[in-house]
DNA sequence: CTCGGTTGTCTAGCGGTGCTAGGATTTCTT
DNA sequence: AAGAAATCCTAGCACCGCTAGACAACCGAG
């Protein structure tokens, strides 16, 4: 019975190395170089078995999401524990989120801009994506305040990382004072008592 | 001589047609729905009229983004004008532009979301979207503060918009709290400017 | 070790896309 | 009214995502 083990394991192989190719041709030259017929020549097989593992197209960049959301939410997680500070937290993830964003751009754009097919802030939200928000929202409670909402709070402050992020990346603002906007972003944010401000 | 000039009121008017067309089949049923041959149909010619007068895809889309940030640039102008306050005017500013974007989603997306071609934060940065940054500077400048780069704030203020518009969007951002979250955002950035303020 | 059957893979092709060359037709000029 | 010029359309290219059906490789049974 170890045959089938061994198909399935080789099958597994195969999957990785498809993501892995998608994900490279697409930070390399951009998703809408990423076609089937490009993709299936790299991993040296034909088209169709492309679809003996996604769905299709839009699986494929769904799959790839989803491992950087697992990769993003690590690298959060990473970025909160190195602070021993409500505002120090806060910081190193926003600047975690923005590198993130800016050494993958085709992952991140495969999680937020394209259509991955992905579900948000629904019930079946994938897990590494709760993950990350969780992340957030456990450094951003401590500063929201009283009597704000610590979901909303975060949901805010994220979607100002996401528009930093992607209007960096699409040359819609200079690239030159991300560091300057990241740390007025943060400061605007935690703007409660402790005005302990590093140069 | 004046058939010449008939002649290029036609194609004047034609022009428009194509443009009239591509937005309202984009909002209708999404840009992905916007080809040439569709568009062609609609228009009553064939596809080869459309490049006479753009150079492609890509230059229609760029055309309706231009249209949509005079548009958008207007809006912004006027609900700066309806408040006589700092605060107000601000979160005027704040509803007028997640407005905008909620009720032209395919123009919006033109404008940032997709590739039209065209250029910013650049020298050859088109007149109407400069306009639209600068009815932001304008009221946000006032509540910046002390040693804050009014640019650099007017800038982040619009990446949490940008973040808020898209997200909210793509259902990334549940629309229950949408107004909870402007206010939220209106408050965090007009707040401790108003207080730590001292000229 | 051979042989049927299953499983896996590839070739070829469908309808769609953006875009363009070249011929046909209309329109203006003389 | 006829030649010239501008205008427009038919037809087709290369590419896209995706799939049906032919073909080859492998497996387990005798």
């Amino acid at each position: 019975m170890s045959v089938q083990g061994r198909k399935e394991r080789e099958r597994a192989d195969r999957e990785r190395l498809i993501l892995a190719t998608a994900r490279e041709l697409a930070e390399q030259q951009g998703w809408e170089a990423v076609t089937t017929r490009r993709l299936a020549e790299r991993i040296e097989y034909s088209q169709p078995v492309l679809y003996s593992h996604f769905r299709g197209k839009r699986e494929i960049i769904g799959a790839v999401a989803l491992q950087g959301a697992a990769e993003m939410a690590t690298a959060l997680r990473a970025a909160a524990a190195t602070a021993d500070e409500p505002r120090g937290r806060v910081a190193a993830l926003a600047q975690a989120y923005l590198d993130f964003a800016a050494r993958n751009p085709a992952v991140y754009d495969a999680m937020f801009q394209l259509d991955g097919g992905l579900a948000f802030a629904q019930a079946d939200t994938p897990e590494p994506l709760k993950e990350g928000f969780a992340a957030l929202l456990g450094s951003l409670s401590e500063v929201a305040g009283d009597g704000v909402d610590p979901g909303l709070f975060t949901e805010v402050f994220w979607a100002a990382l996401h528009g930093l992020a992607t209007l960096t990346r699409a040359g819609r603002l200079p690239s030159e004072h991300a560091e300057r906007r990241t740390e007025l972003l943060v400061d605007r944010w935690v703007q409660s008592g402790q005005e302990a401000k590093r140069s």
